[in-house]
DNA sequence: CTAATTGTTGCTCTCGTTTGCATAACTTTA
DNA sequence: TAAAGTTATGCAAACGAGAGCAACAATTAG
């Protein structure tokens, strides 16, 4: 492995300063035709490569975006990091990922990290996190939330009405006749999960049927927590009709059960999820869900974080993205 | 948003020179007890975080470790970084990610901003890049490459055996009584396709079955070309009674396009896949697959890399990790 | 032909840290 | 008691690049 050249060895090679060789680097400031190919072929001849770390250090910017998600292999997340990476990618700049598995204490570690790294802005999935604490990251860095809503104008937030979401989810059900219509929870302390359960209220409300408590459970989000929940929701009477999952995970779970109990799906029992991941649609039946679009939202959180850095200051602070029922095989009208 | 403290600032509070506060920060030297306490106290008044820009640059050495994949969202991928990501962290690493779209053209482009970056090591996922390309950046930066095997023994690597991993998956349906098995391959300019596909080949040998070519198609790795690809195998005579895919997301559209045709997996006909990714376990009928134990390889992988920059020059250079066939629901029996 | 303007190039300092060496004070050893 | 460690500290020079300013040459205007 062979030492790397530097600016230096590039300008003595070329006989010039090395600002001259900084300049044909960049770009920037004039150089005459003769110099500025002197230049390049010193660069070609020694494999020259400008650090960019020392750039970052001399310019105070490192051309990093931290990206601090609970779960890289999680498809909900790994989504949101696609769109995220490749509209930075486009726009000069890159990734550095943290993976916190939602606990707070990684969540720190990885923001001081991006701090000490001198990232230039961190876009942060973290549902757990304390809105003052949230505030002080931004008042220390840029900073674009996800996939929440924090009720402080200065933060830059990303996300999608939960609560409409869940309601027109509920909304489509009952339209296709269902009346014990269960829901599935996710955990009671990630705000998305509260909304969507008040969605689901909100929508058996409007259309007078009555809420049963027997029809709802409380869960976390995994598949197990799914299949446990269609026997439970199974064992008692009466039994819904269709069951609504505050995720498309635990709908799956739901659905396997379903099967190993011999209930079809959609005809004994329609299911609905919550998020569309890409497997969604690959299932069998294929999930009728509500889209959360994870792609978007990354992408939607790169620009504006990148438009603060800019300082182009947009009026708007937060965007609330649609999302819409995606209607596929797992549920069917009744009676 | 104030300005940072800096290594100086710290010294001047505590009324001691900088690099005394070097020495108090990296836990380096000897710093007599007072003077230790006195200067982290002027490093919690200050709230001084160390540039690590600036130590990088210093000590020509970054933390960072690249990791380059074809695709993030891909669950086969995102798993394989969960695990790199966790391990690097619990050593002190960094991930700077890069997302290729599988374009050899991103995947030079991300190899040259982790050297210029400095990062200390990459870790690649490139089942198209040439050889000798490489090689070159093996000599420029410590380099592991994953899920591919190259025949230079300088060049760290992790792979599975996948010719070992397509026999056991077709001996096991020999075994089951089955003839006619098809087989879905992957992308020929790809070596764990190529390597799929022998040991299918191989095990219809060495089982004295014929091959028969109206069985074997040639696709590319996506759900929709399993769903094609069932109805080309159905249209023909004699229609297989398994079919082998060379991942499991075809494996899901064959199963998909099974269920709409009213063809009943596994009653009707056996599937089988390869990767046993995250969701295999949750589909209908719970996919029978062979695991690619992705999430161990971005661990070992990791593992390799910093061996190699510890200088501890294991004797090992490949990681051949074992793929198990793990039997699930979509194959049976037959006669 | 002189003065003003523009184009090209280089010098030096800075970014925030670590590394190598120097130094002083304090211990131990013979 | 003197020589030889140990411990605790600081100074100056990197690390590789960019910014501001200064210098000088070439061009144009009057």
């Amino acid at each position: 492995m062979q030492t790397r050249a530097t600016i230096r060895d590039v300008a003595k090679k070329a006989n010039v300063s090395l600002m001259t060789v900084s300049r044909v680097v960049n770009k920037k400031g004039n150089t005459s035709k003769a110099t500025t190919s002197k230049v390049l072929k010193a660069i070609k001849e020694l494999n020259y490569r400008p650090n960019i770390t020392a750039r970052s250090l001399a310019a105070k910017k490192s051309d990093f975006i931290a990206i601090i998600v609970p779960d890289i292999s999680n498809p909900f997340f790994s989504e949101m990091v696609k769109g995220a990476e490749d509209f930075a990618r486009e726009n000069g700049y890159n990734i550095f990922l943290g993976d916190t598995e939602g606990k707070v204490e990684l969540e720190k570690e990885y923001i001081d990290a991006a701090i000490n790294r001198m990232a230039d802005g961190i876009i942060l999935v973290a549902p757990r996190l304390e809105d003052n604490l949230i505030c002080k990251i931004n008042d220390n860095i840029p900073l674009v939330i996800v996939d929440r809503s924090i009720n402080k104008n200065d933060v830059l937030q990303v996300y999608i009405d939960n609560l409409k979401g869940a309601m027109s989810a509920v909304e489509y059900l009952i339209n296709l006749n269902h009346k014990h219509i269960a829901f599935l929870s996710g955990p009671k302390d990630v705000l998305d999960s509260l909304q969507r359960e008040k969605g689901y209220i909100m929508a058996l409300k409007k259309h007078n049927i009555p809420i049963n408590p027997k029809l709802m459970l409380t869960s976390d989000f995994k598949f197990e927590s799914g299949r446990y929940a269609f026997e439970k929701f199974f064992s008692n009477y009466p039994k819904p009709t269709a069951i609504f999952a505050s995720n498309d995970i635990m709908a799956f779970g739901l659905i396997q059960r379903a099967h190993e109990m011999n209930v079809k799906v959609p005809k004994d029992v329609s299911i609905v999820g919550f998020d569309d991941i890409s497997l969604s649609s690959l299932v069998n039946p294929p999930l009728t869900t509500v889209r959360h679009p994870m792609l978007k939202m990354g992408i939607k959180a790169v620009e504006l974080l990148i438009n603060k850095l800019d300082n182009q200051l947009d009026t708007k602070i937060n965007f609330n993205l649609e999302n819409t029922l995606i209607v596929r095989k797992s549920t069917r009208k009744i009676k």
